[in-house]
DNA sequence: GACAAAATGCACATTTTTTTACATTAGTTA
DNA sequence: TAACTAATGTAAAAAAATGTGCATTTTGTC
């Protein structure tokens, strides 16, 4: 491989997972660490990362941009929701067509996919549309659904559904605030549920994303069976009961370690 | 985990619950309560937390004030704007259902609008949906439109147009870049301009406000005649002759004073 | 105010990472 | 092919980060 090819994939590394160590990264690229040590070198000299101790991070800048758009979850929560949004970004082919809906998880989805060229976007969460008005690439399309604005900054509504029917879309990535056996995946606001509804019956493959806190959660309306969702993406504090009961239900189950 | 990350953790975690235990981080983080403290002491040394006895807690300011959403006119342009906006703003009767499209002087319609009870009130412009968002009655209705985002928080396109459709309007207020007695009423931005004439096609009442300023300017792309205006707002800094035209174009011409 | 519990910061040991210097390899040019 | 240059690897010394034990300070409670 050619030194500007493995610069360039630890730039592409570094900036999507916001950092990386020496050592990983020697690994991964079968170089000893002391090259890679002078390729961060250069590549800070640039600008283009930060140097740290034992590894590199993404620069400032765009570390402080991905402000948290949502407030008061636990530290302990969003090292979860990294963790699922990691695996489920894994499912995203360069150039293909997604959905993001509105929710801290599939936010941090959103973090991810910021690097991944030639996405067409659909989403009715207004941080999504403004962080890749921020930072995504210009061979991105990036669709805000319009709606009703939610207080948290999502849009509802017959608008909001016009909009994501009217595109055919690969991926359709959703969040939820419950996942129990009877009550399958539901929310508390009635709005969201009839849109969620709406959005999944035009969906070519469901993700959902949901951390081990949401089992036995049963919110007001449901929107989607548990067999709905193509794959469902959670944490290991999940019971090894509740693993057994997903496995069977959903398509797909992936369990990430925290 | 690199230390730079961890602690820009620290640091969220300290923002968002503005504050937090110096053994409940080292629990979460896996770390011992001497390396958050040194953590939290750096963090502490660049001002960006403060420590106190048991962990840190956030730092008071940041209060960021509601920032203009559009860039700085002179002065005597936003007056006129303002005084225009009084104008058109008299058109709106409690209770009615208006749009308002993208635009620094239609954004001062809608500063006028948020006191206006009743309204339905359809927008392709963030900063609009923004301002009724933060300040708006409940007893208001607010759709934005999707779409395409454009530099200046806009939405154009094809799920605009859409948006709009489907939704009956008394009042369609709309600014422009350009008026001309030949070229119409005009801007540079194609999206823009197609947008424009998709709205204008299914409004009631279009009402165009263009300070004196933009008279004699001929953008890339026409959306309308200027005969298509039901009503034109414009300012006393226009000229006789420009007046006299407008009298006998659009359906009704109000001069304010600045 | 006195006491116990908790939190702090220092000193030092240990581990990890970085730097420096030099050897080795690969690629280029004459 | 020899000579040269750039890139990479290796190893030891230096620096930095982290953890642990302990004396000291702060806090809360009676």
């Amino acid at each position: 491989m050619l030194a500007a090819q493995r610069q360039s994939l630890i730039l592409q590394e570094i900036t999507q997972r916001s950092g990386a160590r020496i050592s990983e990264l020697a690994e991964i690229l079968q170089v000893s660490e002391m090259t890679v040590r002078r390729d961060i070198e250069l590549l800070a000299e640039q600008g283009l990362l930060e140097k740290v101790h034992g590894g590199a991070t993404a620069v400032a800048s765009k570390i402080t941009a991905v402000e948290p758009p949502f407030q008061s979850k636990s530290l302990r929560e969003q090292l979860a929701k990294d963790a699922i949004a990691a695996r489920a970004a894994l499912e995203i082919t360069p150039g293909s067509s997604i959905a993001l809906m509105g929710g801290s998880t599939v936010f941090a989805v959103a973090k991810l996919a910021v690097t991944i060229p030639g996405l067409t976007i659909v989403t009715n969460s207004l941080p999504v549309s403004d962080l890749f008005s921020r930072e995504g690439q210009l061979n991105q399309t990036v669709v805000l659904t319009g709606g009703l604005r939610t207080p948290t900054d999502s849009f509802v509504g017959e608008i909001t559904v016009q909009a994501f029917s009217s595109l055919n879309l690969d991926l359709l990535f959703m969040g939820t605030h419950g996942m129990d056996v009877t009550g399958g995946f539901s929310t508390p606001n009635l709005h969201e549920a009839d849109t969620n509804r709406a959005v999944i019956a035009k969906a070519r493959r469901l993700i959902m994303l949901a951390d081990h806190t949401k089992w036995g959660e049963v919110g007001f309306s449901t929107f989607a069976k548990l067999e709905d969702a193509d794959l469902l993406v959670t944490d290991s504090g999940i019971t090894k009961d509740a693993a057994k009961i997903l496995k069977n239900t959903v398509g797909e189950l992936a369990i990430v370690e925290t």
